[in-house]
DNA sequence: CCGACCAAATTGGTCCGACCAAATATCCCA
DNA sequence: TGGGATATTTGGTCGGACCAATTTGGTCGG
């Protein structure tokens, strides 16, 4: 949706791809300006703005006598998309890191949650989780409401800084799961047992029991995901039949 | 360090801080690329690469027609820093959630850490501990190395998301925090005690405990950075004296 | 043979002016 | 007053030009 192709952002997408792949060395020197505008055959100025983006997603530096790679753990997380999207079949690790870091966020997210709330707000996030629970155990429906629901609580924790880092991971993340039809289902029983014990720990404002709850539900999500990803993978170094 | 000021920072920048201190509302159109490069009395090139990282930073998107801003929460991480330094004084509730979230992801990491480690990595961490504990709960002191610790266990964890997110966090968070000579101290004995629950934790791999510790002690590392700007804090709407 | 030093080539930084196509705003007519 | 045609604005892109700092390469003296 408004993806407004410019030849920066393709010229930016092109090396970073590079970049990620690992074609040029750790503090290796790009290639100048003058020389990528006559390879992607654009202006220096195209190539400016492509450079630019790249040092703000923390892959290169520029100074004057050239501009360098850097290492990819020193970059910004907004190259996570990129990174899993290189490879059709995204890197089963990499997504499992995923998970794992949004389920520890949403577990902070409960908790502060559970802690701030005002009755009103625990009422309804209640009302939510009694509402999920109609999907009885169908988690691939219940998906929508689902994040509905995580958002609010979000809301109600209030921190921007997980917030924002939840967005980028979803952005990057969920994006790509979408694009590969990857749709965990962690099983009905698990599902509906979370959902009870989410609603338990809610309405007793007992975040260890709702974080407990969540914490194991990402689990099965996680190993669900990975399953899919195994599944998808085609026998690698072979042709297809 | 190399902190090459281009035009384009500094255009950035001031953009930037704008669109944070919320002088645009969210959807309003930004000047054209000319009135920008009068205004700052630069060349349009220099501003649409401005205007290309802050699209990169999540603030605003660019399209024909004209450039939007952003919701702030629709950003990427990378505009926490600046957010943070806006104020001479930062915002507590933001440091606070800073911390808190950085302390989940530590969190993880302990566990993912002693969960991973192979002996000679848990008994070169405990040695750390060990090391660490010499400095006989001087806090201050003993920063280089317990960060050095901390990095030590992300290497064991490898897990990459947390690892980028950290860096991201630390970048823009510890900075602020240095040029404010915020050196936040819990206390010798919650220091000595939490190292000691921290050792015991690796050695028997029994990451609970380790998480426990960790948690507790940024917890009072929360309240200490608190307390501290707090005190910075020079009294709001009224003149000194 | 090697390190120090100087000059030339390279590289990023920046500006200007120009043209196109899409989007927006404006005006005029039915 | 409602549309539709027209003018204006806006981003997208290009090419060329000049400066200053860096890098490179070669030269010279020890």
């Amino acid at each position: 949706m408004t993806v407004t192709s410019n030849i920066s952002h393709e010229i930016a997408g092109i090396l970073r791809d590079e970049i990620l792949r690992e074609q040029y060395r750790s503090g290796e020197r790009l290639p100048s300006e003058r020389d990528l505008a006559g390879r992607f055959n654009a202006s220096r100025g195209a190539v400016r703005e492509a450079l630019s983006q790249l040092e703000q997603l923390g892959l290169i530096r520029i100074h004057p006598g050239g501009a360098r790679v850097q290492a990819i753990d020193a970059a910004s997380i907004a190259i996570l998309g990129p990174l899993l999207a290189l490879d059709p079949i995204p890197d089963a690790q990499l997504v499992d890191q995923f998970l794992q870091t949004f389920s520890a966020l949403m577990s902070l997210t409960v908790s502060e949650a559970i802690a701030k709330a005002n009755s009103a707000q625990l009422n309804r996030a209640t009302d939510m989780v009694v509402s999920l629970a109609e999907f009885q155990g169908d988690f691939a429906a219940m998906q929508p409401q689902w994040r509905e629901f995580l958002d609010y609580l979000s809301d109600i924790a209030g921190n921007l800084v997980v917030r924002l880092i939840s967005n980028d991971l979803k952005a990057q993340f969920v994006e790509q799961m979408m694009k590969l039809g990857i749709r965990p289902d962690p099983g009905q029983a698990s599902t509906s047992r979370m959902l009870t014990q989410l609603h338990k720990g809610l309405v007793n404002r007992d975040s260890e029991l709702a974080t407990r709850a969540l914490q194991i539900h990402f689990d099965e999500v996680r190993s669900a995901v990975s399953e899919a990803i195994v599944e998808l993978a085609p026998v690698p170094k072979r042709a297809s039949q």
